[in-house]
RNA sequence: GCCGGGAUGGCGGAACGGUAGACGCAGUAGACUCAAAAUCUACCGGGGAGACCCGUGCGGGUUCGAAUCCCGCUCCCGGCACCA
């Protein structure tokens, strides 16, 4: 492959540094030899598969896509020089809405753009600009979800969901534009209203597609062996939410005995002598029947405003409470007490039974409810050390442990969870369970996730209505069920499949009657939950995932993206991974080992980067001033990675010219001389420290460190470089070492100087330095010395020097001397190669 | 309101509980230049002539020693489904 290496521009001497020169050459020679071109079936190194989340193909780079991929690209390259056979794939993820966005504006306008020429050539021009990236993608593996050979096994595996009951029909609300006619996306509604018509926008129940992650909330929970950032893990598992308690049933007072059965599920059963009234949501299917006729009228209407409300705007505000009461009692099953049974917005439909017992002495929502509505709050815990029995003398809600009151058998027993704290909690559900008044229970807060979207771009989810069969799924012989592509966009933005006859009329797979289509297609998050599984196989035809590839490459070793996606589509992705499992098309329990988050990039005023703004940096005009490398460089110089941080134009010229100190340091003749062995020594100790420093920053993905060890390396062997140095064997070692830990970095430089130094073989091909600990040796350490905490002085003892030496040198110190003069020395303590520090007092 | 994260010079940021400010940007002075740019050298938290004193959002605490650990706040960023 060397004969097909460019030569050089210039064997020696000082020609200046000219990446925009270097870089398209390089990357054509990469290029031309398939050097990222990686051998999945190579089983002489060990593997990693090491994935970037995939882009929406906005239509152009932005340098936040920069942000997220050189450095990962860094990361990538550093594990292939340690000895992995490293699969780094990129795609498209190529659905949603902003294409059809622009289809349905040029609709309005009297244009004509269709989501899927503009997605295709929106994909190829990013691919170009993701070549000048100089990662090392290996782009004879890449995949857009938007394509028929992809979503085609979507629809399989929805089939397959379907068939084990993990895909279901059920009705779910749903943001309705009245005047367009259409259902909107949440960020379709601004204020309320529909963006586009200004109506305002209607909850509405649809029967829509589901998948059943709630089966799998348990295991979701369970991040064992997982290497994940703690605050992904934390926030997942809150989102899961899963909450311990009971089940308890209250009945509605009339009809004889019993009346309506009302479940509640509360996480305090020990509280439930406490229950002084009970609220329902809004939506709650119990509502208007359990409403009497005088208070119907309001009731209505606190309903019909509370579907009005948009969720956000339901839980956005700090409002004060609202509700209303519905007129009907019923009975706490603990101890016979009529209940006044309320409607208010606080409890969700969404969560537990979408019915709550309210206990206002013990819960601070209850509590504000209670007191603005003139509600009984009656205290059943009393808290350590008070003698509280009266509810009306509360300022707040107490939620803490105690002993119960008013609890009946109850009282005097200790609450809370702990052992030997009291087990009010497990005997009082011990106590329902033998009445059959109540069971133990285990709520998620987590829903099944709705997949059907009422929109064009994305998957068709592939089922039939049959006026005979039923609901049916469509053959898997028959799939794809593609997306058509002659089709007229609505200026409503409604789904132009809803009025495609072609599409919509079908034969049932079952008995070959006519059937019509679902028009829904999928959430683009479906694309995104089992992509890594084709990268290894894009081209497949015979079937999702090959096995035996799978088997080899998966699950994902490293897997990096924005922390946006903390929640969703992590959370997706391990779902059905799960789910794969399932089914029998995989073997694995997770798809991602270890997960790093990078942080937003922000423009230069700190604000997030947006065209309204005028704040966006455009990496094209970046490169062609300052190349490619100077981009990556700086942007992973700017700080920790995981934090993000805003853009500096002024910064990047600090890289700029430590690259081009690096140029010169690595292309000027300098006079060769006599190095002298302290030099020499210096020079090594500088390298080696250096080759440490940046490996241990690789493994931690502290780009900003490296980089900056890569600086003070660069300051020291420039200052070396004219002290006859250059001719000495440790130069050129010191050369080879540096040139490597930047290859990473500063791929197409590192690679220029590789080869101006003789070096025939890509220098992508050369493994990660080895430290050699030798060189790290000194012979003498200063050590700081302390008197009381404050440093006072510093001396220099023998690396080797026992406690008793350094302390000797420590206390001869001129000014430490000083000091101790000002009182009696009653501690001594040594940090080995660090400090001393005395303690007088 | 809840969940997660953060706060260190003029700026971006360094710092296994052990010399606060590595590395860089900006700035100041000098060298080179007719001059400028580029490059190179030195300085560069505040106060003080100095010994020193002060200093990591605020208030406490633990420790020989705290940016770092604990308790209580303030403000900022991100996320959210008032989660019973």
């Amino acid at each position: 492959m060397s004969d097909r290496a460019p030569e050089p521009a210039t064997r020696a001497g000082a020609d200046a540094y000219r990446p925009q020169e270097i870089e398209p050459r390089w990357q054509a020679a990469w290029d031309a030899e398939g050097l990222y071109r990686v051998d999945l079936e190579d089983a002489s190194r060990p593997k990693h598969y090491f994935l970037t989340m995939f882009p929406y193909p906005s239509g152009n780079l932005h340098v936040g896509h920069w942000y997220a991929e050189t450095p990962a690209d860094a990361a990538a390259r550093y594990l292939r020089m340690k000895g992995a056979n490293v699969f780094f794939p990129m795609g498209f993820d190529a659905f949603g809405l902003p294409a059809e966005n622009a289809a349905i504006k040029a609709a309005r306008e009297g244009g004509d753009v269709h989501p899927a020429s503009l997605t295709r050539e929106r994909i190829a021009f990013m691919t170009s600009q993701f070549k000048r990236m100089g990662a090392m993608f290996d782009w004879s593996r890449t995949l857009a979800t938007c394509e028929p050979d992809y979503y085609r096994w979507n629809q399989w595996l929805f089939v397959r969901m379907f068939e084990r009951g993990l895909a279901y029909r059920k009705e779910s609300y749903v943001n309705w534009d009245p005047v367009d006619q259409t259902v909107l996306a949440n960020e379709q509604v601004v204020d309320g209203r529909g963006e586009r018509s200004g109506a305002l926008v209607e909850r509405r129940l649809m029967p829509q597609w589901h998948f059943k992650i709630t089966d799998y909330a348990e295991e979701l929970l369970d991040f064992s062996g997982l290497d994940w950032p703690e605050r992904v893990k934390t926030m997942q598992t809150n989102w899961i939410g899963r909450s311990q308690g009971a089940e308890v049933t209250f009945r509605a007072e009339g009809d004889g005995d019993g009346g309506e059965a009302i479940e509640v599920f509360t996480t305090r059963p020990d509280t439930l002598w406490g229950a002084t009234f009970m609220v329902l949501a809004p939506e709650h299917p119990l509502v208007e029947r359990l409403t009497t006729p005088d208070q119907r009228d309001e009731v209505q209407r606190y309903v019909e405003q509370a579907g009005r409300m948009s969720e956000i705007d339901r839980q956005s505000e700090t409002r004060e409470k609202s509700g209303v009461f519905t007129g009907a009692y019923a009975v706490n099953p603990v101890n016979g007490a009529r209940v006044p049974i309320w409607i208010a917005d606080y409890v969700l439909v969404t969560y537990g039974s979408g019915a709550i017992m309210a206990v206002p002495a013990h819960d601070e929502r209850d509590f504000a409810f209670a007191r603005r509505f003139g509600l009984e709050v009656v205290p059943v815990v009393q808290p350590p050390g008070s003698d509280l029995t009266d509810g009306s003398e509360m300022d707040e809600a107490y939620t803490g442990d105690g002993v119960m009151i008013n609890s009946g058998p109850f009282d005097g027993t200790p609450t809370g969870k702990g052992e030997g704290a009291g087990d009010g909690i497990a005997r009082v559900i011990a106590w329902l369970e033998e009445r059959n008044l109540g069971r133990r229970k285990v709520t998620y807060r987590l829903r099944d996730w709705l997949i059907s979207r009422q929109r064009y771009w994305g998957t068709p989810i592939p089922m039939l209505f049959c006026d005979a069969c039923g609901v049916v799924p469509e053959r898997e012989e028959n799939l794809p069920v593609l997306l058509p592509e002659d089709v007229a966009f609505m200026p409503t933005g409604e789904s132009p499949l809803k009025h495609h006859e072609r599409f919509l009329n079908a034969s049932c797979p079952s008995c070959g009657g006519p059937a019509r289509r679902e028009t829904d297609t999928m959430d683009t998050f479906m694309d995104s939950s089992w992509y890594w599984f084709r990268y290894l196989d894009p081209g497949k035809d015979d079937g999702a995932v090959d096995r035996r590839l799978a088997a080899r490459w998966t699950p994902v070793d490293t897997y990096t993206g924005g922390i946006e996606h903390a929640i969703l589509h992590l959370l997706y992705s391990r779902f059905f991974t799960k789910a794969m499992r399932d089914m029998g098309l995989i073997d694995e329990d997770e798809p991602f080992v270890r997960l790093r988050n990078q942080g937003m990039i922000l423009g230069e005023d700190g604000e997030k980067m947006s065209k309204r703004r005028g704040n966006v940096v455009d990496p094209d005009e970046l490169v062609a001033r300052y190349g490619a490398d100077a981009v990556r460089a700086y942007l992973m110089f700017i700080g920790p990675w995981d934090q993000g941080g805003p853009w500096n134009s002024q910064g990047i010229e600090g890289v700029v010219r430590f690259l081009n100190r690096v140029w010169t340091l690595h292309t000027e003749d300098a006079e060769p001389g006599d190095a002298g062995e302290q030099r020499v020594a210096e020079l090594r100790r500088a390298a080696h420290t250096c080759v440490a420093e940046v490996s241990e920053d690789f493994e931690a993905f502290r780009f900003n460190t490296a980089i900056a060890e890569l600086m003070t390396l660069q300051n020291a062997m420039s200052k070396l470089k004219n002290a006859g140095l250059v001719a000495h064997p440790s130069w050129s070692e010191a050369t080879s070492l540096m040139i490597r830990l930047l290859a990473p970095i500063a791929p197409h430089l590192a690679e220029e100087l590789w080869h101006r130094a003789g070096n025939a073989r890509s220098v992508h091909l050369e493994s990660w330095p080895e430290v050699d600990a030798s060189a790290l040796v000194e012979t003498t350490i200063d050590m700081v010395v302390q008197v009381n905490g404050k440093v006072r002085g510093r001396v220099t003892v023998p690396a080797d020097a026992d406690e008793t030496t350094v302390l000797e040198a420590a206390k001869a110190d001129p000014n430490v001397v000083r000091w101790l003069e000002n009182g009696t020395l009653r501690r001594e303590i040594v940090v080995p190669g660090k400090l001393v520090n005395l303690v007088i007092g």
